[in-house]
DNA sequence: TCATTTCGATTACGGATGTAAACATGAAGC
DNA sequence: GCTTCATGTTTACATCCGTAATCGAAATGA
């Protein structure tokens, strides 16, 4: 077998999805900075975040580069991986993996404005060129 | 305030899923039913089909009616509702909201299959009358 | 050099989850 | 009536998750 990339996607929890947005968005950042950017909308203290770093590591999810005394971490998954497998995985589970059926229920739902069936629309003339 | 339903509508995790899906199909059945149906897939024994339908009862996410020696459960809240929620989690979670992101995702990643476009692409045509 | 600050690592701890065994109790045979 | 089967209830238990506090070591400042 290849000694290539091994890294068996370990599940990301909701927490430290959140922890993988801030370094999707700013990527090296130490654990202050990304502590600092959640204080906003989750107000964990920084503790809480250094716990969600070292787990996110473990799983090889990001990385950490030693610099000086501390870490700086870097999303080692892209994010359009992460929505994609997550995605899926709910398209599976609640449509039997119809990806139409979602489609199909989040406009019964209304939970597609005006716009966004408009922006669909252009997207699937673009897909069917 | 209204005394009415009043039941704030607890999580249901993925293995509780799996028995709602099969009260949804058949609905009043007993603990024995639903065990049956899940063996295939799940693999699960009667026992933990038993602490799942009791976890769900006290989520009043199905009742229990009694039925001689035992209950027939069915569920109390309704499928397309459990669905609109968790797909609405994950389109807030993943792509802030925005619903037209997710079909844009799933259309990028190629999980729709040309059928699944002509589905939507009919959908959308129904929507927009 | 000693106290303080700053980091990461270790440990904690309650609640949810997955997966079940053990227990209690009534029904059904024998 | 006593044994056995069926069925719900209670208890169990490892793991994950959210949320930290604490510990230990290095850097910094006085």
């Amino acid at each position: 077998m290849g000694q290539g990339s091994n890294a068996k996607p370990e599940r990301i929890s909701e927490a430290e999805h959140a922890v993988m947005e801030v370094l999707w968005g700013a990527s090296p950042a130490t654990a202050a900075d990304v502590s600092d950017a959640l204080a906003q909308n989750r107000g964990w203290s920084l503790a809480t975040v250094k716990t969600l770093l070292g787990r996110l590591v473990q799983k090889q999810a990001i990385s950490a580069s030693p610099d000086g005394r501390r870490y700086l971490y870097a999303p080692l998954i892209e994010r359009s991986d992460y929505i994609g497998t997550e995605s899926k995985r709910l398209v599976d589970r609640l449509f039997g993996g119809r990806a139409a059926s979602l489609v199909a229920h989040l406009a019964d739902q209304e939970a597609l404005t005006e716009d966004d069936l408009t922006e669909i629309e252009a997207l699937l003339k673009e897909l069917k060129r």
